[in-house]
RNA sequence: GCCUCAUUAGCUCAGUUGGUUAGAGCGACGGACUGUUAAUCCGCAGGUCCCAGGUUCGAGUCCUGGAUGGGGCGCCA
């Protein structure tokens, strides 16, 4: 039976060996702190030379970062540490002894460590996040398979483009043009007339030249689809599903969230009613003409470029302080290498706030200029969702601007009925989904609009002349909801090796 | 595709109006120190200033073009 770093609790002032890797040394005469992380956690073991003998203590001295080991020793009760253990050491036996690892105990350039991605993986915030998405994964499945739907997998290499919109992957299908699949939607809705309810897992690739914090040409995505659901029993199962995997990670990802330092009031608040608004609702809100609680979009942003100014300032001061006092001599070595990496520090933040006043405006701007009609862009989302502090449903859209497949309101066909989930917070769209059209004659109609090919979608239509019945779903993006929970800067960040505009290596 | 900001040591960054031999910290390496939490202290090595042109007596610094990266827009999950 192999002992794991999380399980040392279990073996308190008995003698174990652990297997690991040198996340970090410091020294001392005659102590070495190894710091040794297993996958399963991190933990301080101790090499004490009295207690060891000169030859071993020579081993630990010698290890590099990153050097793999076994370590005997026992289990010893620390307050001071993370997981309230340390192992004093009574063996060491050296796996491999390395040197020069490239990622060194501080701040990286995102370049940098994007090169060495195989190797971050390593990291603590990155195997806190990795563990998060593991524990969505299997959130996301148990909430579906406790409510009844069937796990599908639909095709990957695909023969027509879905929605027609968005660009394609092209590759080589045994001499045809196959394009990698942009979403199993129609697939689902097949699946659905077998099974009732369904949900797909799966790899997505969209081919966009877009270079934002939201966008990956790879990402999962999960497509439930609802035989006899409408559009508000699919508002309905979206609110359960993102509730359900939110109270999940909060329960099970205590330890990975504290280690991200991520303020877990907001995910608490989703145990709230989610806000359901229509388009033109929305639309009011965004343009300022209807508040929130007496507040207009316009009050909140230009608050928020006034807070934003007032922070570059106070962050621009603190930096001449500390300059101040490093430049008045006297200071002791620690403590000026302290100062100098919190001035990088606060140089980073403010570069990123500088960017947020760059784009402040131009978010106005554009909510103030909004189109009734259009669709949303980034900036209204961010504009939308930064009203509230629980995710936001917007429904009913103008048919014009929306796939092909969406269903009219019976009520007032001017719209479709669409769904995005937006998710607070700045996150934006992280759902989209609706209730699908049953009528065949519509669909013809719309297919004919969007000029798409109509022999790719003959199969898709037969699902409306046998046995049509009301049904809706909706795509779920892994990794933007990953971003959203974690509360991180760029989705890059929540996928093992991301594929995205410029980044195909390692 | 468009807009914007950047590129100086392995890494993170300074570099004044264009002026002698381009600096600091971290990391690495060598040494000191018996409880450290990114330990500390001393020493040492480390440079195609992104590339190509141009202006100039003189360019890391100014101009033009290009490459790469960050961010935003469009598009989307």
């Amino acid at each position: 039976m192999k002992t794991y770093i999380k399980d040392l609790s279990t073996h308190q002032d008995s003698l174990v060996t652990l297997q690991g890797w040198v996340q970090n040394k410091r020294e001392s005469k005659g102590l070495v702190f190894l710091i040794i992380r297993d996958g399963s956690g991190f933990c301080q073991c101790i090499v004490d030379l009295n207690n060891i003998g000169e030859e071993q203590f020579n081993k630990a001295t010698s290890l590099g970062q990153e050097s793999s080991l076994r370590l005997t020793g026992k289990v010893v009760e620390d307050t001071r540490q993370i997981g309230g253990f340390e192992m004093h050491v009574q063996e060491i036996d050296i796996i491999q002894n390395c040197a020069n690892y490239p990622i060194a105990n501080k701040e990286h350039g995102i370049e940098f460590l994007m090169d060495q991605r195989h190797l971050w993986l390593r990291s603590k915030r990155q195997w806190a996040i990795m563990r998060v998405r593991n524990q969505v994964i299997f959130a996301i499945h148990n909430f579906f398979q406790k409510e009844g739907f069937v796990q599908m997998d639909a095709p990957i290499f695909t023969g027509n483009a879905c929605e027609g919109t968005t660009d394609l992957f092209e590759t080589d299908f045994y001499g045809e043009p196959a394009y990698l699949s942009q979403s199993g939607q129609l697939y689902g809705e097949s699946m659905a007339m077998a099974m009732g309810k369904i949900y797909t897992f799966g790899p997505t690739f969209r081919s966009e030249k877009s270079k934002t914090r939201r966008h990956l040409s790879e990402f999962w995505m999960i497509e439930p689809e609802m035989a006899f659901y409408d559009i508000f029993d699919n508002m309905d199962c979206i609110e359960d599903f993102v509730r359900f995997v939110v109270k999940e990670i909060l329960d099970k990802c205590k330890m990975e969230l504290e280690l991200l330092e991520r303020d877990t009031t907001i995910l608490e608040k989703t145990v709230e009613a989610f806000v359901r608004l229509t388009y033109d609702d929305a639309v009011a809100i965004i343009k300022g003409e209807k508040d929130v609680d007496g507040k207009t979009t316009i009050a909140v942003l230009e608050n928020d470029l006034l807070e934003t100014k007032k922070q570059i300032e106070a962050l621009k001061a603190d930096n001449a302080e500390r300059e101040a006092l490093i430049a008045a001599g006297g200071m002791k070595k620690g403590k000026v290498n302290f100062n100098l990496n919190t001035i990088d520090k606060n140089k980073n933040l403010i570069k990123q706030l500088e960017e947020d006043e760059r784009n402040i405006p131009q978010w106005l701007e554009s909510a103030k200029n909004f189109t009734y009609g259009e669709d949303f862009g980034g900036s209204d989302e961010t504009v939308l969702t930064r009203m509230f502090d629980v995710p936001v449903m917007v429904y009913d859209w103008p048919h014009e601007i929306k796939a092909f497949y969406l269903k009219r309101n019976p009520d007032n066909p001017k719209f479709a009925r669409g769904v995005d989930m937006l998710a607070p917070e700045g996150y934006g769209e992280v759902v989209g989904g609706g209730e699908r059209e049953t009528n065949e004659q519509m669909l013809i109609e719309k297919i004919n609009e969007h000029q798409l090919p109509m022999e790719e979608f003959e199969w898709y239509l037969d699902l409306r002349r046998f046995g049509s019945v009301p049904h809706a779903g909706f795509g779920l993006g892994l990794e933007r909801l990953l971003a959203w929970i974690c509360k991180l800067p760029h989705v890059r960040e929540t996928i093992p090796f991301p594929r995205m505009y410029g980044r195909l290596k390692p």
